[in-house]
DNA sequence: GGCTACTGTGTGACTTAGTCACATACTGTG
DNA sequence: CACAGTATGTGACTAAGTCACACAGTAGCC
């Protein structure tokens, strides 16, 4: 139940789906929703779990990943403020096992919804529907890229387009292990650490320990195209 | 506009959300749908288009897979009676393009869907709205584990967890050219011959131009696990 | 039959990636 | 400053992908 006006109209301002809904269903959803806080680095979902709940992000941000054999990780999408871990969604609607793990990386603030209620919403309010197609379509194709990266695209190239994504274009500095990046990119800390050393060769990029900053984005640019 | 008795008899038969559904749905369905035939080998869908249509596979396979920028190809997986080119679907949905491609293995019989029906009966009828839903979520599984398939596994052991799951038990042989192994799993045709090669000689398989014939299906499935 | 074009397969040499077993370096805490 | 814990560096080796080219089976055609 949330009472807070203030609260309420962040809300509906983050959930664009709230604007479209009518007045009678927005009631509903504020009344059986709670919000929830997380700390970083907790997980979250497990493999093989079945979900009883549905988690929209408020703020904060979680990482759905998969583990190997081996133990290596790769990094499927990330779930940002106004979004949800569909893929519990999509676990909700074909009651299938999730097939990741999830796991906070900032605190995370987030709305809890029962698995009977985005049952019964998404039979009753349009909006809402909308709102989990939606979703689940953009995690398809999120992970539809992945394997295209994976499958086909050298890690040198990967790594290159990984480092231009993740820093701002004026601090051009990101903090990172070489371990993170390699669970990012699912490949080994072992290569992570050689292509960023033969960046720094080219004076590309400058490491150290825990952080890189990017030296020359433009020459780096034309690496991760080729 | 679908009238033959027998076809409907067979539609509601394969297509279990008719069965769900109210028989005003069914008909209005049945009208605003009809029956399409598309030789084997045909494209369906192309990269970056944007879907008109939806068809569900009454008979027939299609392969929906990704091109990589060095023109090798990893299937993501095949649609077969009673499933639907759900990412099409999800396109609809979520209008965005369509971002792989799909072609007819076998020759297709399927029902066409507008777009404007697809979404009109989402908000209509609960029975095509939870097909809709299952398709997509199982499309997102499957896509996930071929993630995990090629981010993970060795090439070898995805090899022969791929030719025991393309065989029957009894007959054991299959069609299939070294190049369109390699295509569905992601690789190039030369690992495929080498490894295939490899399994010959230690008695697993035995190749014949255009063919693969399991010889001891018992030590190949335990290659497929380690 | 024999010629030809086409498709399918084999192979070596080389590059890129991933694994394993370490060595080394940095950082915070007491 | 010593220590434990974390982060990074490196060589040797295996697995996978690329490239160039050889060669074998198949179908059509005269």
């Amino acid at each position: 139940m949330i009472t807070d006006p203030t609260v309420i109209d962040e809300l509906i301002n983050q959930f664009h789906f709230l604007q479209c809904a009518d007045a009678g269903f927005v009631r509903q959803f504020l009344g059986n929703t709670k919000i929830m806080h997380l700390p970083a680095d907790q997980p979250i979902c497990q493999q093989g779990m079945h979900c009883s709940h549905l988690a929209l992000v408020i703020e904060g941000t979680a990482r759905v990943y998969m583990i190997g054999e081996n133990g290596r990780e790769i990094t499927l999408y990330r779930i940002g403020p106004g979004e949800s871990c569909i893929l519990t969604a999509s676990c909700i609607m074909s009651q299938k096992p999730f097939p990741a793990f999830a796991v906070s990386e900032q605190p995370i603030q987030a709305l809890i919804i029962s698995t009977s209620d985005v049952v019964r919403w998404s039979n009753q309010e349009q909006a809402w529907r909308d709102y989990l197609f939606q979703l689940i379509s953009e995690r398809l194709s999120n992970v539809i890229s992945v394997v295209e990266e994976v499958a086909f695209r050298r890690v040198d190239r990967r790594l290159a387009k990984y480092l231009l994504q993740h820093t701002d274009n004026d601090s051009s500095r990101m903090q990172a292990t070489h371990q993170s990046i390699a669970s990012d990119l699912g490949t080994s800390r072992e290569v992570v650490s050689r292509i960023l050393k033969d960046f720094e060769q080219q004076g590309l990029i400058s490491i150290t320990r825990g952080a890189i900053t990017l030296e020359d984005r433009h020459r780096l640019n034309s690496k991760s195209t080729d």
